[in-house]
DNA sequence: GTGAAAGCGCTAACAC
DNA sequence: GTGTTAGCGCTTTCAC
């Protein structure tokens, strides 16, 4: 500040010309020209430590790598950046533990926030987030009891919907290639299955299960071939929900080694309506949980709180929908694209710049 | 600090004893334990404050949706992470004018480094970055003439070695669909074509090029339908090179929309080496530019300097290579999965987590 | 509307 | 090996 002082002004004149408050016209075109002559921008540092505040906002997850937070953390960011916040990336691991680490590590204070979405959860986690010192919103489970904000979706009532789609287009021998179980996810989407295949409501004749190591096309491989090796007494699967796009993808790969057509012999279906469910061949019928719409919901939360907004904890809910593709089309067409690009269909969403690359 | 000082000993011996160097067994343990006891951990921003660096690098592109910048991402924080440091994230926006406000804000001292990978590049720009107040390493193009460190592949090679792919396995009409030539990346594409299909080193009978408006499966889809609809005189295309796996995967779409089967009719290449192509039907051939290595490559050079290593500026470069996958396998075979997933070949890179996923 | 001065939490000299 | 002290760059009372 020495610098801009050249300006024949104080320091405080200073920084109330560069930041908004109570400066004369005059005081305000001087400062800012020698601030201009000096290539002067005020130091992030010496301003958080005085204001309290970072302006940085942390978003965690197990793996960046994931084209669903990937998505969220697109959204955070595009959110987050015209308020000033900048983003930092960080992973809470793949044990619970490893996640309470990070919560703590808030205690430090190099963000005004975090947003969070843990793969795992228990009682001392859930504590560790009551407790820390600055606003977190968990992307999840609803923790609205426990005094948490966060942004939940219900992927349970999901599955139900692509059971219920399945049904509706004649498939009664319905397969199931779920995640891990002891993963949030994991858990609530077998819930998911059981309640639709479950009591008179199922018309179905036949629902089982096959548990995935991990949420990916090569577990989802690994899986389908588990489960297709198998014949029900009822019959062969003709259809087969798998817990997420990945997954799915890996089922359809499956079905190719068996010969087995989709969606003639075998409909699919994927959860998170990802891009590269969207592109695929056959493009794929998936559940979307509103990453992207959850991703500013949680953004927005932060900011109300770091905003110092004192409202109890708030809990918001994406609803989950249905977007039909190839993967389930009652009848099988030949492998030829459909006349707009698959997905166009479900461009209701923000006018975001999906499918969007380069290099 | 105050509080710390409970355990009844100075500031100064608080700070040594939570930070390392010259305390006591003793002194330790008491600062440890009255810290523990407090909750208390040590302010980042008063350290960062004092010590005059943040712990923080930044990673800035133009879309972080991009599964190529999602590696790089990755691998940039698996790199840094273990240092102590944080990784934030940032767009470079889409003109350069709006990168060099980036490369300018970084006076504010919110990060010890930048690493950044633009779209398009000038004089201002690298001006900018030659002023900038901290190392700043850039993936794209080589600048080391200008004494900036950076990370490079030469992608023209990689589309000779496409090209030259496709030659050998017998394909003599190729068309080249290329994302915008005024990008780095298109402009660098653009000359490995014309060099590896010009001249008598050319065994082909035709090359021709279109023009994607951006790098998109939806821009490839366009850009592949007005390329095949023409037929040269030497005969309809047998393959299409494209400037990348999203572009790859439009050029599939419209070979499937014209009943043109893949690899049979229409052999079709990617760049990028990127998750999508590797679990596409059929899984694209593709060639590598090493999207994590040189990540981690970015990382490391970052940590250099940081580290006030001061060498002159380092280049960087990651050779291409290709990997082959059934979009140009020289027999058309059935539509089934080779025995393992495909990609499963080319696990020559780091153990990484590639596939990973979840929720 | 402007200047002077205090102090955010920390680490690194510097004495002892 | 430990305590004392200065000061990093900023914003914000508090006087004027």
């Amino acid at each position: 500040m020495q610098v801009a002082e050249r300006a024949g002004v104080s320091l405080a004149s200073t920084s109330r010309a560069l930041h908004g408050t109570g400066a004369s016209r005059a005081m305000v075109d001087r400062v800012r020209a020698a601030a201009a002559e000096l290539g002067y921008s005020p130091d992030a540092i010496g301003r958080s430590l005085r204001m309290k505040r970072t302006f940085q906002v942390a978003f965690a997850v197990a793996d960046i790598g994931n084209p669903v937070y990937v998505e969220m953390l697109t959204a955070i960011h595009e959110v987050l950046a015209p308020h000033g916040y900048r983003v930092v990336v960080m992973s809470t691991g793949h044990t619970v533990a490893s996640t309470i680490d990070l919560v703590r590590s808030l205690g430090s204070g190099f963000v005004d926030g975090l947003i969070v979405s843990p793969l795992r959860t228990d009682d001392e986690l859930v504590k560790a987030i009551q407790q820390a010192p600055v606003p977190v919103v968990v992307i999840g489970r609803s923790l609205e009891k426990q005094g948490i904000d966060s942004v939940s979706t219900d992927s349970a009532a999901g599955l139900g919907q692509a059971v219920a789609h399945l049904v509706e287009i004649g498939r009664r021998r319905i397969g199931f290639v779920n995640g891990p179980l002891d993963t949030t996810p994991g858990a609530a989407r077998q819930r998911g299955f059981d309640a639709a295949t479950s009591g008179p409501a199922f018309a179905g004749d036949h629902a089982e299960t096959e548990q995935a190591d991990d949420f990916t096309v090569a577990a989802g491989l690994a899986a389908a071939r588990r489960l297709l090796s198998r014949t029900p007494a009822a019959g062969p699967f003709d259809a087969v929900v798998a817990a997420n796009d990945l997954l799915a993808i890996g089922v359809i790969r499956a079905a190719g080694e068996l010969g087995l057509s989709v969606p003639g012999a075998l409909a699919i279906t994927g959860m998170d309506d990802t891009e590269i469910g969207r592109v695929f061949q056959p493009s794929l019928t998936s559940v979307s949980l509103g990453s992207a719409e959850r991703g500013r919901a949680a953004a927005r939360l932060v900011l109300d709180r770091v905003g110092d907004v004192v409202e109890p904890a708030q809990q918001i809910a994406i609803g989950p929908h249905l977007v039909v593709r190839e993967s389930t089309l009652p009848a099988d067409p030949p492998a030829a694209t459909p006349a707009d690009l698959p997905g166009a269909e479900d461009v209701a969403g923000p006018p975001a710049s999906k499918e969007k690359s380069a290099r």
